[in-house]
DNA sequence: GTCTATAAAGGGATAGAC
DNA sequence: GTCTATCCCTTTATAGAC
């Protein structure tokens, strides 16, 4: 849907918002500058005013997002909770976040690839960051003895990708609700690290 | 790497393996049939001596893969085997087949959104069929007593979703080998579906 | 069945007017 | 900051010689 001049505020975020549903929908090479012109309501060339190149354009986005993930994560995970309030505390923003921000967390996972090195550099540290956190999580648990994992890096990749895997399928206003949905995860997650609830 | 025509005996199926790893590894929007035709060491027109256009090979790609996905299943998955049984034959036939097929399998997951409609009404179908049978095992080990999910759908959805993710970051060679990997998976699935062995 | 050549369209990016 | 116009390259696909 095109915006017109009067509705636009903000040339550049409109850009990115524009640009991240599309990188979505198709896939960072699918999409042309012409698409996301067009779908702004602008010149393909206009583009250039605010990024210097469509590569640019797609690492402010994955870059914006990971900072965000991360420090919504941070808020929302207790760094002085048990392993089992952390678990908890993670899936449940992890899902939600998910259904919330799903364009951005699909474009983060599926357009690595299309990363020139440089970008990948700044990119991979923060996704890194981000599974470690639950790989910690399930260590501790571990340690304590109310989680039971064989491995707790394959299962932490598992259980994001578990996680992650909702945004495929989850649609508002189908038989299940957001919450409903959560909790599900929340609940597979905790079963699947062999906490005994 | 280019083949010369003396180890080539059969174009099309070379064609298919060379656009199958291209497709996996840079997505089907970023090769174009000069990439393909260069890396089998022909000229890129060639290519249509043996499909009529580049969307007609990444569908003979996948709808060729799905079949062969469920045949091997059915024949990994004995139908009259107890839930637990099934659950373990599906989760380590997955994981080792995602290891082993792993560019058809991410090829199918990721290029759903480049067919057509035509081609993924042929896809879609086989996509759900394997799904199902997934599913089934969970909702009978549910009836029996012996699962315990909130939600059998979304649990196989799940369930499948972190199976698959194994080929994003397995390398032989590493930590795990793939028999390792493939247990670990068996153990957390069984975990997640709530079975107390 | 593969080649060279080419058509017709679309790609990212730039120049310069306003 | 956006426009029109354009550059130069690559894209899928076809034609016709061999």
């Amino acid at each position: 849907m095109a915006v017109t001049q009067a509705t636009r505020t903000n040339t550049k975020e409109t850009l990115r918002n524009h640009a991240r549903r599309l990188f979505a929908e198709r896939g960072y090479e699918g999409v042309s500058m012409r698409d996301i012109a067009g779908s702004v309501g602008i010149q393909q060339s206009a583009i250039y005013n605010h990024f210097p190149s469509k590569q640019h354009l797609l690492v402010d986005l994955m870059e914006s997002h990971m900072h965000r993930l991360l420090d919504a994560m941070y808020r929302a995970v207790e760094s002085d909770a048990t392993p089992v309030e952390r678990l908890t505390q993670f899936a449940r923003f992890h899902v939600k976040y998910q259904l919330e921000e799903s364009d951005d967390v699909f474009l983060a996972y599926m357009e690595l690839r299309s990363l020139e090195p440089d970008s990948k550099a700044i990119v991979i540290p923060l996704r890194n960051e981000y599974e470690r956190t639950l790989r910690e999580i399930l260590e501790d648990g571990a340690k304590s003895g109310v989680f039971h994992v064989a491995d707790a890096a394959v299962v932490a990749r598992g259980l994001l990708a578990m996680m992650t895997g909702v945004t495929v399928w989850f649609r508002d206003g189908g038989r299940l609700d957001r919450e409903t949905v959560a909790n599900t995860y929340v609940t597979t997650a905790l079963q699947a690290v062999g906490y005994k609830g």
